[in-house]
DNA sequence: CGTCTGTTTGATCAACGTCAAGACCTGTGG
DNA sequence: CCACAGGTCTTGACGTTGATCAAACAGACG
């Protein structure tokens, strides 16, 4: 039974016994933080690398009216902070959508686990590139896909990578967060993610509940939301 | 007179006097590209790193339907795919947006001058962290800006990069791109892209014509956009 | 001279936002 | 046990932003 990290890990790099046990002796100890704890806070000077072991947090910015964007979702295996050191302070901040466990730890230490292990800095490399093709992905949905489509398509894409770590159990996965924090995370109002919500749901193809969703038939979803999975670099390729 | 890419990784790291003759010597051959190819496409191993000279590339992808999304801009001193290795193929495609000079070179010659000459590693990071922050304002953007403040936005941050460069002169610089190109990238239309820039040039803020672009008064286009540059990590904070 | 690409304009329509209010649930204090 | 507050979800009426459709215009080029 490997945990979520090691799972990411797996994904980008092969690692052997002597990269797992590595690993097992890196993720200690586990801070437990409570949901709608701010993880880092932009402005803030970057002095520890954090690594998500379980729960949901969010990458987000606050413009100066209120309002909010969440511009990605960090599971469980997710880095907050890797290499943002060279950066002198944050440029936007993170929080907890629900209860995690983090892992926090130095940039040396990671460089030093870097140098000395290379599965597992092949790994991390992997799960940086697949962060950003994930970005990436989203600013083609929040500009080129309907609210519809594009809420199918976050759903198929959580979906994915919620499996990757094995969350994924009888086509439903927990995912603890809000209308409110879907609308921020698509860019629309929450009113509007509501009417898409039950639209999908009208259609047989989400159920979205209690921090709870189901997703039946996800090939129709798939359809749907025009999703090409080849941007999180699962497959065989 | 340094080149853009030195311009550009001095920003994130104090580069010496052997730092700079080793990048000189890398930054040969350097290849000619006309406007509107392909330089890596969707699908595509990656068997090399590029590197732009000069000229204007433009990170894309394209839907079933053929609309088309780009999702960076890539000035002189930006990398095209570096640390893309990692992954197997190409998510996106890059394009050139006008003439361009790239230089291109293989991983392994990357990571061996990361390793020789840790201040031009460091500068390369920091690019990579930087590219990483555009993209996210560009999420928040694309999700909570209308599209006039969006495309004001959008035209501060350029001017932003491009002075880092030494490009912008008289408050003006070539930004060689068609009206459709930058519908694309705001993810509007083409034609409502130019009903945003005819309210911009009436109010006086922008001139936008012909490839090059004029910004008489930065203050006030910033103050318009709310922009708040600090995501550029530029300045001496 | 015709074709092509890029820009411009107008009329109409759909997607999404705004405003306002109520329902439901949970926790808290009297 | 009840009253109350706060957060989340839900619904409806209406307003705005931006998309769609169609067409004309200008310059570059063979």
């Amino acid at each position: 039974m490997k945990n979520a990290t090691a799972k990411r890990l797996g994904h980008g790099a092969a690692l052997n016994r002597e990269d797992l046990a590595r690993l097992d002796r890196f993720l200690h100890p586990v801070r437990r933080v409570p949901a709608g704890t701010d993880l880092i806070q932009r402005g803030e000077t970057v002095s520890c690398v954090r690594l998500m072991i379980s729960g949901l947090s969010a990458r987000y910015k606050l413009l100066p009216d209120g309002r909010r964007s969440i511009m990605a979702l960090l599971l469980p295996g997710d880095f907050c902070d890797l290499h943002v050191g060279v950066l002198g302070h944050m440029d936007h901040s993170v929080m907890t959508l629900a209860e995690s466990e983090v892992v926090e730890t130095s940039q040396s230490d990671i460089d030093g686990m870097m140098g000395a292990f290379p599965n597992i800095a092949r790994g991390m490399r992997w799960i940086d590139m697949v962060d950003q093709s994930i970005t990436r992905e989203w600013l083609v949905s929040m500009g080129r896909r309907r609210a519809d489509r594009q809420m199918a398509h976050f759903f198929c894409e959580i979906y994915h990578r919620m499996d990757m770590i094995d969350e994924v159990g009888s086509n439903s996965f927990a995912l603890p967060m809000t209308q409110e924090e879907l609308a921020d995370t698509l860019g629309i109002t929450p009113v509007h993610a509501l009417r898409v919500l039950q639209s999908l749901r009208q259609s047989g193809m989400v159920q979205f509940q209690d921090g709870r969703i189901s997703i039946p038939k996800l090939d129709s979803l798939e359809t749907f939301a025009e999703f090409e999975g080849d941007y999180l670099h699962l497959g065989r390729s």
